[in-house]
DNA sequence: TTGAAAGCGCTAACAT
DNA sequence: ATGTTAGCGCTTTCAA
């Protein structure tokens, strides 16, 4: 006796095989499109596929092939870096370029350096390739990624460890915001408020500063420039002191400290932008709905996801990529520097 | 000529078997812990394991049981949740639970409704179970993955479509801030702002606010409820009808709200608390760093999404699981209505 | 252009 | 307690 219902659950290639009379070996080149196939049975194939309704089973497919479909990427599980919209927004625009591709998102949480997580996933094979969201100091991530002969990406780093990385244009980006707000400026003071100088966008950020406040044929206000400046203590002192030394217009180096930034002003009485101008060079949607808008620089987090899974996607099949590719900014004039 | 050293890249269980002289179907046994084992071989084994480095190869471990390891998250990928830190934050607690117990987390998109992609990670069997972050009105994904009897867990409803659910007790929590605010009450109207009264986290909060009023013997105060408010013009016409009604503290939704009444009331001049006080009922860390801090309930997605993933590996190794769970809150009592 | 058959590395029934 | 063996569903030589 034998049962047949069980086979009706699942569709497989010697289903399609049986119903038209020809062999596994066959569906499978027309399906795959790579031995050579008469255009005939090709056709008979794609029809018996779509009216059986069948889908490859991508386990076997993955084992067969040594390849998974999918691709990893590591992103920060540090509580601090998990509200920050940028990496999810980022791991999306990863996803949406990968799905069309037949490639799934494999989530690796890296707490402060861990690399547990990605070292399992390496040891069990689970992705063909990883792109890191936040390329470390140390680059361990990638010398660990190297070592196991994985391709990978970096966002938001130049390409200090030989990767292939993809950034934005902060230095630019920086460089056309301050200049034009020199050119803007009724004649005052122009503060700076900068992150930990350790994370190379910072250091992006200060090196257009300077460059545009040298083409505008100015000094360098020092006085009024802080660099890593760190927590909510620091930067209560920074603005008393922006303050004290009436600083017309404050550029901050991301939405977080634009924020504090806001709110300490406002505490004190300060009305933006008529007292003192604000501008980030960090867009969110918190300085999107503040009243007014703040102005800022806008970098699309999910293309530069998607700009790195194309570029892996790329890599992985055997196409040559370039090194390091910039992705450009929009400058959001808004409100708080009028 | 024999060719061996390819071997040495990749160890395998053979190897292992080779090395100590015995079968690899003990060298499994002894590494899964399913069948019987010596504890003398397990011990060599385990050994042996270290020794040469071995890690499974998961493709051929997952073709071989019929399971991927994987468990796939939908999450929402329309621009505007994309931003939400809600579900990275969830789904950063879905992959630390995941990741001690071997499983990986598949992100799944799905921007306004589209399915596409969940069918295909469906179709081709890449993961064991689905975790969905928002479910929708319809319950067309719910009803997907039933016909595909694949074990789902759903965050942030009630079990509507008989699903296993896990939820926060937003009803609960909105009781108990409303109480709290009733109580400290300079004598003033209470006002209350929600989104859609189609989300039914919205409905949950608007109860708990009946509720509380009531309990504290008072009117519900119909002029200052605004149900289903949406978009920037609404809020700010509901903002001009609070104060015109002389409403001395407000309850918002969610920080998004928030952020606008917060934007709004600075904007014509308002102090929080002094003028008017403002609470919500969703923190995030924007009202955190708000001066003066925001009162808000404070739900913690991380767990939300490590209970959910908890209760879907309970339920893929066969375990009984409760069909509803609801985790708590926090009530942040913050300067904004001190 | 097509087919037969041999794997891919693991698990699990069955035998000992 | 351990070994033998037969798959899992695909891809891919190697022949025809």
């Amino acid at each position: 006796m034998t049962v047949m219902n069980d086979r009706s659950k699942t569709v497989q290639l010697e289903d399609i095989a049986r119903e038209l009379g020809i062999s596994k070996t066959t569906v499978s080149r027309a399906i795959s499109g790579k031995g050579r196939v008469s255009s005939d049975t090709r056709e008979k194939v794609f029809e018996c596929m779509r009216r059986m309704n069948y889908s490859p089973n991508m386990m076997a497919k993955s084992f067969s092939e040594k390849r998974t479909y999918n691709i990893g990427v590591v992103i920060p599980s540090d509580d601090i870096d998990t509200e920050t919209p940028f990496f999810q927004t980022c791991l999306m625009g990863i996803s949406k370029c990968c799905a069309p591709r037949g490639y799934d998102t494999l989530v690796i949480g890296a707490e402060r350096g861990d690399l547990s997580h990605l070292k399992r996933i390496i040891g069990s094979r689970k992705a063909d390739g990883i792109i890191i969201t936040r390329p470390m100091q140390n680059g361990l991530t990638e010398q660990l990624l190297t070592e196991s002969e994985i391709p990978y990406v970096t966002v938001g780093r130049s390409s200090e460890y030989g990767a292939v990385t993809i950034d934005s244009a902060h230095k630019e980006g920086c460089f056309e915001l301050t200049s034009y707000l020199l050119m803007n400026n009724k004649p005052s003071k122009l503060g700076l408020i900068l992150g930990s100088m350790e994370q190379s966008v910072n250091r992006s950020r200060y090196e257009g500063f300077v460059k545009a406040v040298e083409s505008a044929g100015g000094l360098i206000p020092t006085k009024t420039i802080f660099l890593g400046v760190n927590g909510e203590m620091q930067l209560r002192r920074v603005i008393e002191d922006l303050l004290q030394r009436e600083c017309g217009c404050v550029i901050c180096g991301d939405d977080m400290i634009c924020m504090y930034v806001i709110n300490m002003l406002g505490a004190v009485g300060k009305v933006i932008p008529r007292d003192i101008r604000v501008a980030s060079l960090y867009n969110s949607m918190y300085l999107d709905m503040y009243s007014p808008p703040i102005t800022a620089l806008s970098f699309r987090a999910s293309d530069l996801g998607a700009t790195a899974a194309s570029l892996l996607l790329d890599m992985l099949e055997g196409k040559q990529t370039s090194q390091e590719t910039m992705l450009g900014f929009e400058m959001l004039i808004r409100g708080s520097t009028m």
